[in-house]
RNA sequence: GCUCGUGUAGUGUAGUUCGGUCCAUCAUGACGGACUCUCGAUCCGUCGACCCGGGUUCAAAUCCCGGCACGAGCACCA
């Protein structure tokens, strides 16, 4: 049988399976896949903290859950998941902000919009629920203590409390009558359950600071294993994607809804994600080195904020597509920068204007017969960007230091030779392969500040730049160089902000 | 410690459910070339990966067993 060799196994293959000889060559699946259970309607959720506004990472999250509430025509419910008033108190102005990076993201406003601690009603009355069923209880253990009767899987002496004890006490806390830290209220599991997180977890806690959106009308907030398992029935949540360090959360929810009787959504998970080449930014961290000055603002350019994305430059598409073809898998990523800026190019560079910018200049005179003017295409794909049109009579031109060879030619102008070390002008057309370099006319440069993010640090470079008359908030091409955005644009003042080669 | 998850080129992914031209997809990157009046765009080419070890099978990225590595949860944060 051996030295039938291949085509004897081949036809033996082909007798019991004829597909598997005559497969298609493998095609990458593009796209995300498909969702489960869709037939009965579909309902997302983003669910961010508004104690900051949103960074890259949080995009994601947007760009998946939007794209799924857009494909099967469903709704996706944008909660600001604000309980907390301590660790990460919210910030008043995150949930506008956060709603402005949703739209512009997206394009479109999410369906609905809640914020957890207006809804604070409805998580009270689930947790009378919980409590008179039983099914929780007000436990008084410090955390240490509790700790060790999660690890020995011992009940705490509070466990057992009868059922009018708890709504007694539960009252209490409610009323302000006890201190935080002084007793939580844990839903009432199973000690001896083989996954300790799942053991008896804490569901509300003891919270007086005030909170910017209801004051100190409440005193026990709910964690977010409890708001957040509530609010996702409340809205109908059918489907959750979200980070796979959550996936205790699913199972800790999965059994409060089984206790409730209702049936969990469909939960997908991601990996986490960072950067190369950047630190990770807590937004807790900005918030401070923002107030003590290291930074301008959330949308400082050294940031990862969408906002200050927004501001450099970034289309909002490229980071729909970025995140749309990452897809959801389960594997933490490091990703690139150059990823990200490599499809945003490829979104920009057709509608960006090119312009001449010189960082080290040095100016030189052609000699000879030197046109009087210069008309250059602002882009060499697109007449109907128009022209540049620069006068040229001085016959003096400013260019990058680096640039002074003996044989150059001036990009869209002249080709000029160095002799006895004064430029002539040799021709107008391009008659070789010499180095094409861009430059401006002496009469019609300006000055101009290039703004670069360098890592901790924000370089200003003065440069010059043709006279041109650019738009506020576009986004150029500095030839040779790179993409900028147009901060400042006027006789005064003349400031770039780098984006990205 | 207990519980859970993940390992495919430098990076990010497809394929893994149901083993079969899979000498493994696509993008990005690097390198080279063509074209172009930018180091842009466009086009072509090259490089580069199934965590390791066994097993089952005619056939394993895919199934089984055993390792290893990395990450997460066990917060009165989200």
């Amino acid at each position: 049988m051996i030295e039938n060799g291949a085509d004897y196994v081949r036809r033996e293959i082909e007798n019991i399976d004829p597909r598997a000889v005559n497969r298609v060559r493998q095609e990458k699946n593009a796209g995300l896949k498909p969702l489960e259970n869709t037939e009965d309607g579909v309902v997302l959720r983003f669910a961010p903290n508004p104690n900051g506004p949103l960074s890259l990472g949080h995009s994601r999250g947007i760009v998946i859950n939007n794209h799924y509430a857009v494909r099967y025509k469903g709704k996706i419910v944008l909660r600001f998941d604000d309980t907390d008033t301590v660790v990460k108190p919210p910030l008043i102005e995150a949930y506008e902000w956060i709603i402005e990076d949703f739209e512009w993201l997206t394009g479109s406003k999410p369906d609905i919009t809640i914020k957890a601690s207006e809804r604070m009603p409805i998580y009270l009355e689930y947790a009378d629920k919980l409590l008179s069923e039983g099914y929780g209880y007000v436990c008084e253990c410090s955390s240490d203590d509790f700790k060790k009767h999660r690890i020995s899987m011992a009940p705490c002496p509070h466990r057992n409390r009868p059922t009018q004890e708890n709504m007694e006490l539960w009252n209490i806390m409610q009323k302000g009558g006890m201190k935080p830290g002084d007793a939580i209220i844990r839903v009432k599991t199973d000690m001896t359950l083989p996954n300790p997180a799942l053991r008896d977890w804490p569901a509300w806690r003891i919270q007086k600071n005030i909170h910017p959106l209801v004051g100190g009308l409440y005193n026990v907030w709910p964690l977010l294993d409890f708001q957040s398992a509530i609010e996702d029935h409340e809205q109908g949540v059918t489907h959750i994607i979200r980070g796979k360090d959550l996936m205790d959360s699913t199972r800790k929810q999965i059994l409060l809804y089984n206790h409730f009787g209702w049936t969990y959504p469909e939960t997908l998970y991601w990996g986490r994600v960072s950067v190369h080449d950047q630190g990770s930014f807590s937004t807790s961290t900005m918030r401070e080195d923002i107030d003590s000055g290291v930074y301008n603002g959330w949308d400082d350019p050294r940031l990862p904020t969408l906002m200050s994305m927004r501001k450099r430059g970034y289309d909002p598409e490229a980071i729909t597509s970025f995140w749309t073809e990452m897809g959801i898998t389960q594997k933490d990523v490091a990703i690139s920068l150059e990823s990200l800026n490599a499809v945003n190019s490829a979104k920009i560079d057709p509608t960006s204007r090119r312009i001449s910018v010189i960082l080290d200049p040095v100016e030189i005179e052609i000699t000879g017969d030197v046109p009087k003017k210069a008309v250059l295409p602002s882009h060499p794909d697109d007449a109907s960007l128009g022209n540049r049109v620069h006068s040229t009579k001085m016959g003096r031109f400013i260019i990058e230091r680096l640039d002074q060879e003996d044989k150059i030619r001036l990009k869209d102008f002249a080709d000029i030779e160095n002799i006895d070390d004064n430029y002539h002008i040799v021709s107008t057309k391009k008659s070789d392969d010499r180095k094409i370099i861009n430059w401006i006319s002496a009469e019609s440069v300006r000055d101009c500040t290039l703004v670069i993010p360098d890592g901790p640090d924000l370089s200003r470079k003065s440069c010059l730049v043709e006279n041109a008359e650019l738009i506020v908030g576009e986004v150029i091409q500095m030839e040779r160089s790179g993409f900028a955005k147009v901060m400042e644009w006027s006789d005064d003042s003349r400031v770039l902000h780098w984006l990205h080669r």
